[in-house]
DNA sequence: CTAGGGTTAG
């Protein structure tokens, strides 16, 4: 500790009206110095106001003033646990929470211990920064300093518990305070609920739930959130449509829970609806419903949410501005993407990561790993996700050696640690490129266990490259793992009927059907003049049905005079030849294809959208159509875009 | 004072 450089007695005295004048006046650091060596002279002890004052500029959150303030501080004649508590009760108020916990970190290092008061300013400064761990960290030192924590500790220390899904240190806090005996009140309640909810946990968050009345807004919201994420969507709607006064959170949380089970559709209708209601979206919302667009890939709609954003003045939020650059990617407007990016001055890590998926998304490998060197070039530092983006974007564009080294290069030159996913990329690269061997030899090189994913990536190249030995070895490791897997059983049994393995085939089947395994059902949607037409399989419910099967009837009979011959091998249900035929032919995007078809001019282009997988012969059948009906054809799968053009998809068949 | 909703990948 510094030695005071005052007598202490002197803190006794008023401060002189002249300088206390002053120092509410002074503005910037050179004046707030003048001032300081004035008090140092004067024998004044007046740190606490010229502190305060100075903390609670705005100029105090740059890194050097602060750093000023903070020494200033530390010198001051008395540095004691009240000034301590001032300053970063200041400096929380005024600035960016996270100075407050670098203050707290240079307080702690200079040996000053924080007192009762310090304590929820640190630890909401914590939490509101999103230092989580920090925040429990500071609670487990503030218990066992000795200072009892109250409710406002515990609901702001649960609710770093909720945000990082940490039920075992949230769990502790709910023992605790139930054996303390502190009456839990609303706030408490619902701050529990929101753990539990937050954690999956809808048993416990329930029962908390049910014992509350009146049902309180956050406490609903809450509900509603957790049963949304655990794709209870039902649930949650029938939660939030008996909840009187909404507000914008709730419906924003609504909102989010639709676009992230796969129903952007009823995610824009939610939109509206608040919308309507004169309810202001902000920019959560706003991050929301532009993720509803991108999921849904519905061109009009997302043009139609970035003018919204434009007029409502959310467009200079750089979490926007990613948002959208994701939302064109996948409405398969790369171009509106990339110009969005480069108009974006300040660009983060996402922001980055967002263009780089955008290639990857549309196979342009090349264009993906230009964007990285940009990126590294302007000293932007990738991370995981960065990783993955461009390890997928060299696995979809068959660029072996470079997915090679940049895997490389993420563990030497940038220190990140592969997890799950990055290895199954790297399988999924290998794999595709009929490297199947070393593809497994990665996997077994694994530091950690292989999971389902990894397994999977395997399994699909096996798919891919028809080796039968290797599918069946490897689709009993994953249903090992989840012997539900219903990608498994349909990857095998696609594996066996390219290899006319009926007998295989039909077992696969019998297993799936004994054990109840459902395949996902498979849906394509397409938007036309600002409407979005969904289709299932064999799907009469559109009002125009007649007019689209007869189109299709049409198409089929066209293609089948440039070659075109149903590929009914991978139907997995047993059926007649003929049957099996009609199932393939009523796949959902071959509908889709002919509203488009119906509904759009030669030369324009289709933008049509799937839920899984494309199937075989829908990819081929999408190849001659585009050629035949001279239309280019978009198709967006659930990883990747296709674009036919002259009979030629850009994903040159490996997908 | 404190509690509820959010962007990149999988």
């Amino acid at each position: 500790m510094e030695t005071a450089t005052l007598q202490p007695l002197a803190a006794a005295l008023p401060p002189s009206p002249s300088l206390n004048h002053r120092i509410l006046t002074a503005t910037t650091v050179p004046h707030f110095k003048q001032i300081h060596a004035q008090i140092l002279r004067s024998g004044l002890d007046i740190s606490a106001p010229f502190l305060s004052r100075l903390l609670a500029l705005p100029l105090a959150s740059s890194p050097s003033s602060l750093d000023y303030a903070l020494s200033v501080l530390l010198h001051s004649p008395s540095p004691d646990f009240r000034l301590a508590n001032r300053a970063l009760r200041a400096l929380s108020s005024a600035t960016d929470p996270r100075w407050t916990l670098v203050a707290y970190g240079r307080l702690r290092r200079a040996g000053l211990a924080l007192d009762r008061f310090s304590f929820p300013t640190v630890l909401r400064a914590a939490a509101r920064s999103g230092c989580y761990n920090e925040a429990l960290q500071l609670f487990d030192e503030m218990k066992s300093s000795g200072v009892i924590p109250d409710r406002v500790i515990l609901a702001t220390i649960l609710s770093a518990c909720a945000r990082t899904r940490n039920l075992t240190s949230g769990g502790a806090v709910h023992s605790y305070i139930v054996e303390s005996n502190l009456s839990i009140d609303a706030h408490l309640q619902s701050a529990l609920i929101s753990l539990y909810s937050s954690c999956g946990s809808m048993d416990t968050a329930q029962r908390l739930y049910d014992d509350t009345s009146p049902k309180n807004l956050v406490a609903s919201t809450a509900m509603v959130f957790g049963y949304a994420k655990l794709g209870k969507i039902a649930v949650a709607r029938s939660i939030f449509d008996q909840m009187t006064d909404k507000d914008l959170v709730c419906w924003s949380a609504m909102i989010s829970g639709y676009a992230e089970s796969d129903q952007p559709n009823e995610a824009l209708k939610l939109f509206n609806e608040m919308h309507l209601l004169g309810v202001k979206p902000d920019q959560i919302t706003m991050l929301s419903v532009i993720s509803a667009c991108a999921n849904m890939g519905a061109r009009d709609q997302a043009k139609w949410v970035h003018i919204f954003v434009d007029k409502n003045g959310f467009h200079q939020i750089l979490s926007i501005r990613n948002a959208l650059i994701d939302m064109y990617s996948k409405c398969g407007s790369l171009v509106d993407a990339r110009t969005i990016f480069d108009e974006t001055a300040f660009k983060d890590v996402i922001t980055w990561t967002s263009m780089i998926t955008g290639f990857a998304m549309h196979g342009n490998g090349r264009s993906a790993l230009a964007v990285f060197d940009h990126m590294i070039s302007e000293g932007v530092k990738p991370n995981g996700v960065t990783f993955i983006s461009l390890l997928y974007a060299c696995s979809h564009a068959g660029l072996v050696d470079e997915g090679r080294r940049i895997f490389e290069s993420m563990i030497q030159d940038y220190r990140l640690e592969p997890k799950h996913e990055h290895y199954g990329c790297m399988v999924d690269l290998l794999g595709r490129a009929r490297l199947l061997q070393e593809a497994l030899e990665f996997i077994e090189s694994m530091p950690f266990a292989p999971n389902v994913v990894v397994w999977g990536s395997l399994l699909g190249a096996c798919r891919i490259h028809g080796d039968v030995k290797l599918g069946e070895l490897v689709a009993r490791r994953l249903l090992e793992l989840d012997p539900n897997h219903d990608g498994a059983y349909v990857l095998l049994s696609n594996i066996y009927a390219k290899a006319s393995r009926w007998e295989d085939v039909r077992e696969v089947r019998n297993l799936m059907k004994n054990k109840g395994v459902i395949k996902e059902a498979g849906f394509s949607w397409i938007e036309l003049n600002g409407h979005v037409h969904e289709f299932m399989m064999r799907d009469k419910c559109h009002p125009r049905s007649n007019e689209i099967y007869g189109k299709l009837d049409e198409v089929v009979k066209e293609l089948e005079l440039v070659g075109y011959s149903p590929d009914t091998a991978t139907v997995l249900v047993d059926l007649q030849e003929e049957e099996k035929r009609e199932a393939i032919l009523l796949h959902s995007e071959k509908l889709a294809l002919s509203l488009g078809l119906i509904d759009s001019k030669k030369g324009s282009s289709i933008h049509i959208a799937k839920n899984i997988r494309v199937c075989n012969d829908c990819h081929t059948f999408m190849k001659l159509a585009s050629k035949v009906f001279e239309r280019e054809i978009v198709l967006r799968d659930r990883t990747r875009f296709h674009h036919y053009k002259d009979g030629v998809c850009s994903c040159g068949d490996f997908w």
